[in-house]
DNA sequence: AAGCCTTCTGTAACACTGTTACACCAGCGG
DNA sequence: CCGCTGGTGTAACAGTGTTACAGAAGGCTT
């Protein structure tokens, strides 16, 4: 009885903090220094407050943390399906789709650590899924289109996040092509380049699509 | 001077743990308790010896888990590529890769963390390089076909991991999808069901090669 | 043989983490 | 006035990475 006793009463003396106060200080910190940056005492100095209000008002760092991403999943809206043919309405979500999940980094982790993958898809599954009918797919067939396009674009942002986040690759791809050209040189220049990751999402889930759709 | 030290004289008094030691043990517990079990303090007492020892010789943890990857991504082999056409080739790499992926699951973690990515996927990067070029694909687009597969595999694999090491999906997608049936009931009958993740990736992987390579 | 120097280990501490047992204070209802 | 409930604070426990420092033991030079 932590919560729910504090939202019962129009509380006695005024207190210190509010679970909103706690909540919202906490995703500013999750938000700048990341999950490992949350700690229950930063929080706690953060609202000058000990660290046992932190705890009276939210339980433990676990539940503050679900909380948080309940929030953060609640608060992504559907997107929307742009373009004449399926083909393209699809993909307009799936660029959609990754470009909301790069405006929040660090949920992807703390949304799948905690089991609610498939409550934070659902919006993105079930519009998928509408072009997909849109498309002529049904059954088995469709389902594998919805489920393929998701995985793309989830482990494509999950793997771009990284490349991003990374300090200096030790050795560079550049260093390690440079070095081995290979059959084609092109093709080794090519692979020397830095990556154009808006480029390569766009070709590779085209690629990805069409062929999924037949179109 | 760490280790290098140690190996240039041939040890004056029989050191309680060896370098070597030190690094089998903590990737025994890597790979039983995950990075997050790695303790400083559990690998000196697994090895009966202090704290102290065990910086003497790696450093410190970061430089410790530096090093165990290193072993790892060298001990990573080459992916021979079977199959009749090019299509085949390039669909059996990626099988071997996702099958390397997931046999070292904590692994793409600590590599992209590390700025390793490049060197542990060169070998893998080569082979797809050679059988795109095979297929016909020259310079920038043989390129991007071959990040696109390597993208796709990575980004399946850490998705996949994920759903595995996940515990019950709370509001599980059976129960959000038999709840909302939408217009195909059939899509949303499939969709209630668990993923076959092999027959998932082999579907997308597929979809997406053959698409790439104009197969 | 004496002394030093390098290698390696141990003790004990610092600062930090999540968490909790416990005391306390203030306002409300009886 | 008394006690109950809501909310806060002090101080502690166990755990983490890391390090200053004290040693011990062998090889080297003098």
């Amino acid at each position: 009885m932590t919560q729910e006793a504090a939202n019962r009463t129009p509380r006695p003396r005024a207190p210190a903090v509010s679970r909103r106060a706690v909540l919202d200080a906490a995703a500013r910190l999750v938000e700048e220094q990341g999950v490992a940056g949350l700690s229950m005492r930063k929080l706690a100095a953060e609202l000058g407050v000990a660290v046992t209000s932190i705890y009276w008002h939210v339980g433990n760092r676990e539940a503050l943390l679900d909380e948080l991403v309940q929030e953060m999943v609640h608060g992504l809206d559907t997107l929307p399906a742009a373009g004449a043919d399926p083909v393209a309405r699809v993909l307009s979500l799936a660029a959609g789709l990754r470009r909301v999940l790069r405006e929040h980094p660090h949920l992807i982790g703390l949304v799948n650590e905690r089991g609610l993958t498939p409550a934070m898809f659902l919006p993105s599954q079930r519009a998928l899924a509408a072009e997909v009918s849109a498309a002529g797919l049904t059954g088995a067939q469709a389902a594998e289109a919805v489920r393929a396009v998701q995985y793309h674009v989830i482990g494509f942002v999950v793997v771009e996040r990284r490349t991003d986040r990374s300090p200096e690759q030790r050795p560079s791809a550049e260093e390690l092509w440079s070095a081995e050209p290979g059959a084609d040189p092109a093709l080794a220049r090519e692979l020397a380049t830095p990556v154009d990751l808006d480029r390569l999402f766009a070709v590779s889930t085209g690629a990805l699509v069409r062929a999924l759709l037949g179109g």
